[in-house]
Formats: C-alpha cells, sequence, structure tokens
DNA sequence: TAGGCCATCTGGTCCT
DNA sequence: AGGACCAGATGGCCTA
C-alpha cells in the first residue's frame, strides 16, 4: 500500500518538488529533440504532395501521363459569401474546442507552482496535464482499489490490504495513508472537491466516487469533442 | 525586445 | 457542392 501511495504521489510528481511535473509537463523532452524543421514542418499531405510536384520539376521531365491523368486544376478561390460563411464556421468549431478545454481544465488536477495557480492553463499544459490524470486514475484502477471499495457488500476484513488505506485530510490538505505516509496530497491534486464540513477522514468510498463523478466529466469533454 | 500563446483568416484535403 | 477538419500565416497581447 506504500507502494501505492508512493506511485500516485510519484505520478502526480508530488514525490520531489510539486513544481517539477509543472515543469515537466511544460517541457516536453520530446520538444527539446524537436528541431526547428520538424517543428514547422508541413504536415504530411502538404510534404508528399508538395515532393511530387518537386520531383516532377526536378526531373525537368514531368511524369508521363501513363494514366492520361490530367494535373487537378487548382479550384477557384471560394467567393466573398462563402468565405465568410467558412470563415464564421471556423470560429464556431474554435469555439467548441476551446469550450472544451474549459471544461477540461475544471476537471484537471492543477499542480502548479503558486505564483501559477492563478493563471489559466495552456491548452497544451491542460492536455498534458490530463494524460498524467488519466495514467494516474487508470494506475489506481488497476489495482482494484475503486472497485474493491465501490462493493458495498465487501466486509472490511476481506480487504486486509486496503483497510489502513485512506485520506486523512488535516482540513487543507489530504494525506493518502497506508500505514505511514509522508507525502501530504492536496485535494485539488486529485480534482476533488470536498466539502469543508466533512474533513476529518474519508474514506477511500466516497473518494472513489468523486473520482468517478469527475470521470463523468471527462466523458461530458470527450462528448463535446465526439 | 524576444518569445509564448492565442484568435482569426485562409487554402488544401477529405467526406458525405 | 458544401461542410468539416487541418495546418500555415499573421498579428495582437502579455510577460520576463
Amino acid at each position: 500500500m506504500i507502494q501505492l501511495d508512493n506511485q500516485l504521489s510519484e505520478r502526480l510528481g508530488l514525490f520531489s518538488d510539486p513544481q517539477s511535473i509543472y515543469k515537466d509537463i511544460n517541457n516536453n523532452p520530446n520538444k527539446e529533440k524537436q528541431s526547428k524543421s520538424d517543428k514547422y514542418s508541413l504536415r504530411p499531405r502538404s510534404t508528399r504532395r508538395k515532393h511530387s510536384s518537386d520531383e516532377e520539376e526536378y526531373e525537368g521531365n514531368p511524369k508521363p501521363q501513363t494514366n492520361n491523368k490530367k494535373l487537378k486544376q487548382k479550384p477557384a478561390p471560394l467567393s466573398k459569401y462563402r468565405r465568410k460563411t467558412a470563415n464564421a464556421r471556423e470560429r464556431c468549431r474554435m469555439k467548441e474546442i476551446n469550450t472544451a478545454f474549459e471544461t477540461l481544465r475544471k476537471v484537471v488536477p492543477q499542480i502548479a507552482p503558486q505564483q501559477q495557480q492563478n493563471e489559466k492553463l495552456t491548452k497544451i499544459t491542460t492536455l498534458r496535464l490530463a494524460m498524467r490524470y488519466i495514467s494516474t486514475l487508470s494506475e489506481a484502477l488497476d489495482k482494484n482499489i475503486c472497485q474493491v471499495l465501490n462493493n458495498q457488500k465487501m466486509s472490511s476484513s476481506s480487504c486486509d490490504d486496503l483497510e489502513s488505506l485512506f485520506l486523512e485530510s488535516d482540513g487543507e490538505s489530504l494525506t493518502l495513508h497506508s500505514d505511514v505516509s509522508e507525502q501530504s496530497v492536496t485535494s485539488s491534486d486529485f480534482g476533488v472537491e470536498l466539502s469543508s464540513d466533512s474533513f476529518g477522514a474519508m474514506d477511500f468510498e466516497s473518494f472513489s466516487k468523486d473520482i468517478s463523478e469527475n470521470l463523468t466529466c471527462f466523458d461530458a469533454f470527450l462528448v463535446n469533442f465526439s
């Protein structure tokens, strides 16, 4: 159980510096490796198209039109009216995406340096946090914790390895306990909204319930994207 | 002032 | 044909 405690904390970047996850999330290791040409490279389709047309030019002798396929004629630019409506649709589409991002921002735990807590998460950070959050929840599910504790029939004696696992709060932070836990986890780290009056000790059943509710929010987010 | 983030416009491509 | 989606270009705003 200590193991889980540690794993959760580690996953959430709470083991060392709480700011580290934030830094880590914003410093994608691949990002550095990404060359400028990668970052600003043409998308595959365009590249393909460009290369194929380049080849034709470089060769000096354009591909023989074996299939008698004529080069696609460049379509006429959209009329002013259609351009306007297309722009409007695009704005609408982007607005939907941003709404979905807002929903996601509310759901993902925000582990950020204090001064950045009030700042709006960027889109990329939101996505990265969400990915971490999902992995963390998945890991918890893998351990069957939520499943076991959601099972009303299960007696406390039948889950020996879980009976000492609970969340305790000092009013400000939650501590995930096994027998001993050095790591203190704030409720917001789990994206769990806790009512202040019920603080004291929180069993895992209600914790998992809260997680389920948050997962429902994720569903809503996904529906927004689908 | 450079760099990051964002909104918007735009043209290309795919799908219905 | 028209809409959806995507990515590049551009300009504005903000911060270190």
